[in-house]
Order: C-alpha cells, then sequence, then structure tokens
DNA sequence: ATGGCTCTTGCAAAGAGA
C-alpha cells in the first residue's frame, strides 16, 4: 500500500499540479491537507475522472483535510468527536484538521495539526492543546486497529536535523520544546516515524518558505510525517519526499512525503 | 527582520500561514 501526504495550500488553486502528480504517482490513499475549501465546492470530478474517490472535511478560508482514494474506504469520519466524547473534544472540530478512514484493514489518519502563530500565543497553546485531545484519539483508534498510520502537515520538526538551521531556534514556532514534547507524548502511544527508518541525514524537508528563495536555498523544514503503528513499520519498504512538484510555477510551500508498506 | 511570499475574501487591505 502506498500512502502520500500534501499540504496542497488550496485545493483549488493547486488542482493542475494534484492531478498530475497523481498521474505520474498513482497511490493508493492521497492525504491531503489545507483544502481551504467548503465541502459543496471541493472539485472531486477531476479526482474521479482518474479513478478516485475523495472524501473531505473541509471549511471557508481555512484549514480542511481530504482522503483521494482509489478503493472505497470503510469507517471514514471527521474530527475528534467521532471517536471521543463531546465534552473532550470541545471546540476543536470547528476547524476541520482530521479525516479518516480504513483500507484493508488499516486504520488512514490525516492530520492538519495547527500551526500555532507564535510561541506563547493563544493559537499556540491551542495547538499543544490539540494535540493532547490528538493523544486520547489516535489511543481510542488504536485499540479498534493495530494497524494504524498517521500522516499529515504536523507543523512541528521533531528534532535539530529535520531544521536546516536549528541554531537559536529554540523558542521558534515548529520547533520549541513544548512542542516537541506534546507531539513525543502522542507518539507515545505507539507510532514512529517510519521516514527515519530508511534515511538518517540531514537534508531532507517537506517545506519551504516561500520567501528569501528558501526552497532554491534548500532552506526548509521537516514538518510532514507519516507514523506508523509497529506492524506497519516493520513491514515499510519506503518513504521519500518528493521535492518535483515544489519546482512548478506556483507551487505549494509543502511537497508530498509517500510512504510504503 | 514586527520582514520576505502566497493564499483567501471580496474589491482594498488584512489575516493566516510557517
Amino acid at each position: 500500500m502506498k500512502i502520500a501526504t500534501w499540504n496542497v495550500n488550496s485545493i483549488r488553486t493547486r488542482l493542475e499540479h494534484v492531478t498530475n502528480w497523481l498521474q505520474a504517482n498513482p497511490v493508493d490513499v492521497l492525504c491531503l491537507q489545507e483544502t481551504k475549501v467548503i465541502d459543496q465546492d471541493f472539485p472531486a470530478q477531476p479526482f474521479q475522472e482518474l479513478g478516485y474517490s475523495p472524501y473531505i472535511s473541509g471549511q471557508k478560508s481555512y484549514n480542511g483535510v481530504a482522503l483521494i482514494s482509489r478503493q472505497p474506504l470503510d469507517s471514514v469520519s471527521s474530527g475528534f468527536a467521532a471517536v471521543l466524547d463531546a465534552d473532550a473534544v470541545g471546540d476543536l472540530d470547528e476547524q476541520k484538521r482530521v479525516i479518516t478512514g480504513v483500507l484493508d484493514g488499516v486504520r488512514i489518519v490525516n492530520l492538519y495539526v495547527p500551526n500555532g502563530s507564535s510561541v506563547g500565543s493563544e493559537k499556540y497553546e491551542y495547538k499543544l492543546r490539540w494535540l493532547g485531545v490528538l493523544k486520547t484519539y489516535l489511543t481510542a483508534l488504536l485499540e479498534q486497529s493495530p494497524g494504524l498510520t498517521v500522516c499529515g502537515d504536523f507543523n512541528i520538526a521533531l528534532e535539530d536535523r529535520d531544521i536546516y538551521d536549528a541554531n537559536g531556534k529554540e523558542k521558534h514556532i515548529m520547533s520549541s520544546e513544548a512542542e516537541r514534547q506534546a507531539l513525543r507524548q502522542v507518539l507515545e502511544v505507539g507510532l514512529a516515524d517510519v521516514f527515519r527508518k530508511f534515511t538518517e541525514e540531514t537534508g531532507h524537508y517537506s517545506w519551504w518558505d516561500y520567501r528569501a528563495a528558501s526552497f532554491r536555498r534548500n532552506l526548509g523544514w521537516r514538518i510532514d510525517h507519516h507514523y506508523l503503528s509497529p506492524q506497519l513499520y516493520d513491514r515499510a519498504t519506503s518513504c521519500v519526499i518528493d521535492v518535483e512538484p515544489r519546482k512548478l510555477e506556483k507551487p505549494s510551500d509543502h511537497t508530498p512525503v509517500i510512504v510504503e508498506f
């Protein structure tokens, strides 16, 4: 099974990039983040014409996630409240950041983790709170499905080698210790970063700032991840970052990451 | 570098992203 994750920064603006990429890279499931469109306006037809079924959870202007699957998915749901009690979820489902489905007994979770704006801000506190509920959510799913794969834009670089230059970034959003700690606690449910099963060195990134010619200079961050439960991690045969879409005209600032197991 | 660049809304300029 091949699964890709890609923050497309507006599916309507990026539609041609995404459909072209999918034709050239016919993965089983493409997990999209930041679709930035309400469900009724999601461009489903171009994917259906390629033989894919979109499962979507979107909102106006911001956020939004989608699963684009070659085979029909089972048990699709969006939001934390599909799994957790309403009082545990609170207001966190107002932003559309979670969608999941099952393919061949494998539970696939697609996430758009909050950005957090800046360390100490209200949005930062929201991000940490969101990660706390995510752990509860994944714990519940793992009890149902020992084959669990969680991917998406995590907006966190877990280690210094995931950043082009980690110096002075202790108070930076995406690399602060509290964010890293919150993500490590999520992974304690029994998930591992499959990219690092195959690649140890630094210099591999999934996001580059639009500004300051960051991509040309490879000033990037690895913040888009695939985390696998042990039975899938052991089976995994590759996890690669495809930098090609980042080279196109009017690209997303993120590029796809593909896992195979 | 309280920036830069790109997106959305909605028609100008501001918020959000990371």
